[in-house]
DNA sequence: CGCGGTTTTGAATTCAATCAATGACAGTGG
DNA sequence: CCACTGTCATTGATTGAATTCAAAACCGCG
């Protein structure tokens, strides 16, 4: 067996080798349990909104909260290039730490990681854990796949609708048909690439058109996705 | 060893069981090497432009020439997700062909598959398989998460100019310095999500700026990539 | 209350989509 | 061989849409 502790540096807040509270939702317990003995050597974390997710260059995944991939480009422009929910995996790929940067997006964010050392030396003791990592990665092309859909929209209305079922849909597993949103406007607007105030035109329409409906700015449902043309297929 | 010719429906021109004449790429011919036993049970294609790969719901590479991953939507638009080239893997999610739409983008675009049935028979013997399909897998996601920064640029012509650079590259392992696209500018308009004139212009002002050379509309050559703002980091 | 951050709205400008047309080129059939 | 046809690529003019700049409304919090 490897080392339970090569944690390097572990950011504050963190809890190494011990599961700190879990939301009760027994679907991710099923799921946490279901990666075996790669539990036993996690380092759990809990991050409030900003917060860097330090992946080190190891694999984590999404306990509670949303964890928020992006990059600075040289012009200062921030590109959120994906969103991870509970049981999303991030840092899949061996220089993801290096190229991007994993921050909480809401408060409570738990996240669990893995040292890519031991994953390795798990794996070489069990390469069936493989399988459980390549279906973790065909669940992020999905997810990559439907975002380009949704960037590729014609007008920002259509694109904004678009994300905004994405989100809802994979939102309401957790809550319930009415979701709160876990991003600003200014994370949408980097992740869909438009500008913040065309999200906020966007919405305004929405809600005009009664596609949607707004309790508050963050707190949506929706109405009339039926009214969305051309509906991007149902996967997430 | 499962059944070799869980062969349904071979589409026309293609080969089974039999590797048809390779192209002298030492590189390709390791690759293919590597997958083992998975080659003896692959069918080989040869596909020529528009013609469809059909993937049936298998996994497949592409071993020449391009392969594309679209998606007709009810507006009648078609948006290509992926490109896929010679190394690159397609189908690797479950319901991958279900959804969308596997063709050719060039003439002489060779590829091979391997039936799910197949895949799971083979993994199940030899689990260390899924570890090289979740490397492809992570490819996969390089590729698609580096599409999504080349599609969230502001400007039309740095979407283009992102995407003829990541284009080069990938291109450029294969060709020289001067690279032909396989793809028309329609195809390049589907896969960035912009209008096929606005591609056009685009290009023309790219080359007044001396970024590019183009002999013929299809022959590119990158001339002052460093002029690119915001360059994507170099992944692919 | 005033402050910072977020969201929304407005007006002006810039940019891309659209409509329309032309040129280049390959393939076809007279 | 040459007109004919269809596809692809480019350019122009116009319309429509998004970005930008600016400001106001909103909200939680010290």
């Amino acid at each position: 067996m490897p080392a339970i502790n090569s944690a390097q540096n572990p950011p504050p807040g963190s809890v190494l080798g011990q599961p700190p509270h879990l939301p009760r939702n027994e679907d991710l317990l099923a799921f946490t349990d279901e990666l075996g003995p790669v539990v036993s050597l996690a380092h759990w974390q809990r991050a409030d909104c900003c917060d860097t997710v330090v992946a080190h260059g190891g694999i984590g995944w999404v306990l509670s909260g949303i964890v928020r991939k992006s990059l600075i480009l040289e012009s200062g422009q921030r590109r959120i290039v994906d969103l991870m929910m509970p049981g999303d995996f991030f840092g899949l790929r061996m220089d993801d730490a290096r190229l991007f940067c994993f921050e909480a997006s809401t408060d409570e964010t738990l996240t669990a990681r893995i040292t890519r050392r031991d994953f390795n030396a798990l794996a070489a003791m069990q390469p069936s854990l493989y399988r459980f990592f390549y279906e973790r990665a065909c669940q992020t092309i999905a997810r990559l796949e439907n975002h380009i859909l949704v960037q590729g929209r014609t007008t920002s209305t259509q694109k904004i609708a678009c994300y905004l079922l994405s989100m809802s849909r994979r939102l309401s597993e957790q809550q319930g048909s009415s979701v709160v949103l876990p991003m600003s406007r200014y994370d949408i607007a980097d992740h869909v690439g438009i500008a913040v105030e065309t999200v906020s035109r966007a919405i305004t329409e929405l809600r005009r058109q009664g596609v949607i409906e707004l309790e508050t700015p963050r707190c949506l449902s929706m109405r009339r996705a039926d009214k969305l043309a051309d509906g991007v297929p149902n996967r997430h």
